[in-house]
DNA sequence: ACAGTATGAATGAACG
DNA sequence: CGTTCATTCATACTGT
């Protein structure tokens, strides 16, 4: 295997792993339990798109837990918001195909789909908590609000999905590249 | 941590394996043999970074076939495509390390690692052939010479955000955002 | 039952 | 910012 440890990564995370998981090798940060707990904390607090010197406190103040640079906040943040929308977006897609946008009422005929649905609202429900502050990275929440469109254009060309769906009478199978 | 999309749901999947790959609990998506076998063909078609449409049409064609979600089609081109130029990284080096040795001595004569060569050679000879439609994944060879560069140095900074310190020393720990 | 491997999933890093 | 790459984690699978 790859052992090579001897580099000029250095790695901490040895944190007391109770579930017995990583072995951590080094080379890139890999970040605390509480670390990244604190790091979701301030994300679901709102903050989005940290200033350089919010980078830099929270960085320095997250340094008390392990090894971590500035660049590596940077990263998570960008990281987790684009994930965050990267999977909205998917799931609201896979979504589509039965639940007519708003339904009018939880008729969720169909269960299927339902859990991984639930799943994301779980997860992004709490947002409001802490938006007491001038963040300066204001409003993130409306911004996205605006944002909201310019993401969908990128391929004009596959809007079949959103309202209708009768689609799903798929003829059996035709995987050619062109059909898709 | 971000366990939020380990749960996809449940199993399904009972379609009588041959081979007994139903394994059939759930956690994480186990493809048919049928879904393996279109994706597959679709990669050796040259497919590999389906668009968003692309993958959901993908999805939703394989779903006939059992449970899937279009993250696990994002996925599986993800991790294949990764695997398939791990591998010829590996074969690659493998085979300079060989020449370089061998070549003073002896004539090409071992031969072990010519079939592995070749086998995906003939693996990629194909890209041609339905290569009749926008698929906006084109010649990875090409592009994948062009992206050989830095990725070495993990640890030199290049980062923009690394120049600037002076205060803060820290307070053990106080991350309300109106702090930061 | 266990070691080794194949592969789904997650995520840090970085590119365009 | 959206995408893509590289690496790692976690689990299903397979052979012994």
């Amino acid at each position: 295997m790859e052992m090579d440890e001897g580099l000029s990564g250095f790695c901490i995370k040895g944190s007391g792993k109770n579930n017995g998981s990583s072995g951590t090798k080094c080379g890139r940060w890999n970040p605390t339990t509480e670390q990244v707990r604190v790091l979701t904390e301030l994300f679901r607090s709102g903050l989005r798109t940290p200033s350089t010197d919010q980078i830099q406190n929270i960085s320095t103040q997250l340094s008390f837990y392990g090894k971590i640079e500035s660049k590596n906040v940077f990263y998570w943040f960008q990281n987790h918001k684009a994930r965050e929308r990267q999977k909205r977006r998917k799931v609201s897609i896979d979504e589509n195909d039965f639940i007519s946008r708003d339904n009018l009422n939880n008729k969720i005929s169909s269960s299927k789909r339902f859990f991984e649905v639930m799943e994301y609202q779980s997860d992004q429900r709490v947002i409001e908590t802490l938006q007491l502050f001038p963040l300066n990275s204001f409003d993130e929440n409306e911004q996205e609000k605006l944002r909201f469109h310019a993401n969908e254009c990128r391929e004009a060309s596959s809007f079949p999905y959103t309202i209708n769906s009768p689609e799903m009478d798929l003829p059996p199978l035709d995987l050619r590249l062109s059909s898709l």
